[in-house]
Order: C-alpha cells, then sequence, then structure tokens
DNA sequence: AGTATGACTCGGCCGC
DNA sequence: TGCGGCCGAGTCATAC
C-alpha cells in the first residue's frame, strides 16, 4: 500500500511521462473518487485544458501542479497511475482518465476505490482539507527532534498509534510504522508521553532512516505495488517485522508476533521490544 | 478536550 | 460454488 516511499517513487516515475502534456478532457467512470468540487462536471471542466507544470508530495498525497489549479490525490490502499496510448485497452479497475492532447492518457487505476482526489485553486491547497491538518514530512526541516519531543509528551496514546495520526508526522503507514519502532527498539504499545528522550530520539532518527531506504529502494511491494512504470519496489526485501510473524528475529532468533493495536495488525519482536 | 471505538468507503481473498 | 468475515487509510460520528 502507498506511504510515503511509494508515493515518492511514483512522482519520480510519473513525472517524465507527463511533464508538460496538457489535458483535453477527463473521463470519470467511480464518481466517488472525486471529493472536491463535489460536482463531478464541474472537476473535469476545470481540469480541461491545463498543463501539468510539476508533481510535488506531501505525506501520502500526490500533488499535480496545473496552471491554475492543484489535483491532490490519495492512492490510498492500491491506487495507481499509468500513462498509456489512448488506443490501449482500459483495464478493469480504471476510474479516471486523464486524455492528453498528444493521444496519451493518465489513467487512475485503483481496485478497492478508496482513493481521493481533491482540485483546489492555486496557493489554496494547503489550507484545506486533505492537506491543511498534516504535521511536517519526515524529511523537512520542521520535524526536529524539540517538536517531535513536545508533540510525543502531550498525548497518552500508545506510540504506534501516535505514529500513524498524519498530523504528528505525516508519511508512516502500518509497514513503516512497525519497522521503525523495531528498529527504535521500543514496544508499540508504550504511552507517548512516557517515552525516554533517548527513546524519541531513535523514534526520530530510525522514522528518517527507514524512509530514506525505503525511497532508495522504490518502495515496498507486499501485494501489489508496482511505480508508474510497473516497477515493484524491493524493500520487502529488508523488512524486519512486518508480514514476518513466525519468522526468527534477526537480531535475536526470537519469533516475530503478530498483535492487533489500535484496531492494526502490528509486528513485534517481543524481546528486542520491550514494553 | 482528548481519546478510543466503530461505521463507512470497497473488492480480493480466505476458510468453511 | 457460494457465502460470510476479514483487511485497511482516512474521516466522521459517537461514547466516555
Amino acid at each position: 500500500m502507498p506511504e510515503l516511499p511509494e508515493v515518492e517513487t511514483i512522482k519520480n516515475t510519473l513525472k517524465q511521462f507527463i511533464i508538460n502534456k496538457t489535458i483535453k478532457e477527463v473521463e470519470v467512470h467511480w464518481p466517488n473518487i472525486i471529493k472536491e468540487p463535489d460536482d463531478v462536471e464541474h472537476f473535469k471542466t476545470l481540469l480541461k485544458g491545463q498543463t501539468i507544470q510539476f508533481l510535488s508530495r506531501r505525506g501520502k498525497f500526490l500533488l499535480f501542479h496545473l496552471d491554475d489549479y492543484v489535483l491532490i490525490s490519495h492512492l490510498r490502499m492500491e491506487g495507481k497511475y499509468s500513462v498509456h496510448k489512448m488506443s490501449e485497452p482500459v483495464k478493469k479497475h480504471t476510474h479516471v482518465i486523464f486524455r492528453f492532447t498528444n493521444g496519451e492518457e493518465l489513467r487512475y487505476n485503483d481496485v478497492r476505490k478508496f482513493g481521493t482526489m481533491h482540485v483546489y485553486n492555486k496557493g489554496e491547497e494547503l489550507l484545506n482539507k486533505p492537506l491543511n491538518k498534516l504535521g511536517p514530512d519526515p524529511f523537512d526541516e520542521a520535524f526536529t527532534f524539540d517538536y517531535f519531543y513536545r508533540k510525543l509528551k502531550k498525548t497518552d496514546r500508545v506510540i504506534k498509534s501516535a505514529l500513524l495520526d498524519q498530523t504528528i508526522v505525516t508519511g508512516l503507514g502500518n509497514i513503516y510504522v512497525d519497522e521503525t519502532l523495531y528498529k527504535a527498539s521500543v514496544h508499540p504499545l508504550k504511552r507517548s508521553s512516557k517515552l525516554t528522550k533517548k527513546e524519541v530520539t531513535a523514534i526520530q532518527e530510525q522514522t528518517i532512516a527507514t524512509l530514506s531506504e525505503a525511497v532508495k529502494q522504490g518502495g515496498t511491494t507486499i501485494r501489489s505495488y508496482v511505480n508508474s512504470q510497473g516497477d515493484m519496489g524491493m524493500f520487502q526485501q529488508e523488512l524486519f517485522v512486518y508480514g514476518q510473524e513466525n519468522k526468527a528475529c534477526k537480531k535475536c532468533g526470537n519469533p516475530i508476533v503478530k498483535l492487533k493495536i489500535g484496531g492494526r495488525g502490528t509486528h513485534i519482536c517481543n524481546t528486542c521490544q520491550k514494553s
């Protein structure tokens, strides 16, 4: 599922195919994906005639910067972008098509239909849902120890839930939270407010380290993720705990166990991550 | 107010 | 083969 490293990889592989392409028309086969404007016809009208200037990423969101608007896309579980010739057959789960003036088209495919798209006037995208409440990106300068420590001290929630909260730090999902806490040797059920400075430092450093390495590896392919060129990620080969239940911990040899925290499947080594 | 829980959006997939 | 339950990112509603 696309978390920060996967979205970063999609952004980097997709841009070469769509920068400077002009949208001739937009087709929407599943209107529920379009959240803003709430009228799908309005959505299509806004994008018609717009040229894609550049792409950026905010947490797990992919941003398409157009002449006058910004299209914000969240891929949720299984959203994918790919570029095709108009003549190529459209796949079963393709729900939105951005047709370019050059005869090619950008297609959004999403088996679960969980993905979302918002369009705002240029400059207003950060003031509205879904970007307005996001915390700093882990690679952002604002993600400092002082900021992170202050935020965590203020909450009684368990650290796993706090790391999944996108208003504290944005970009982590279930896979990278489990990996980060394992590498930081912190138990996911530990209350955020009870963490020592040393533990917060470890979590902060491992968050950045884990995500950077995953970006280098082109993301993690668990079920179906591929980038916009159809390549799988390679980071799944470097997972220590996620999806490794019953396998030996790479540090101590004891079995990795799976439990449920805040309704989420959670993978830990009971020996290396003391509660 | 902060937090936890559950419903909701979906379809693939698993077990019976 | 068919059917119910599970999974999960994020938002929202509800309860404490």
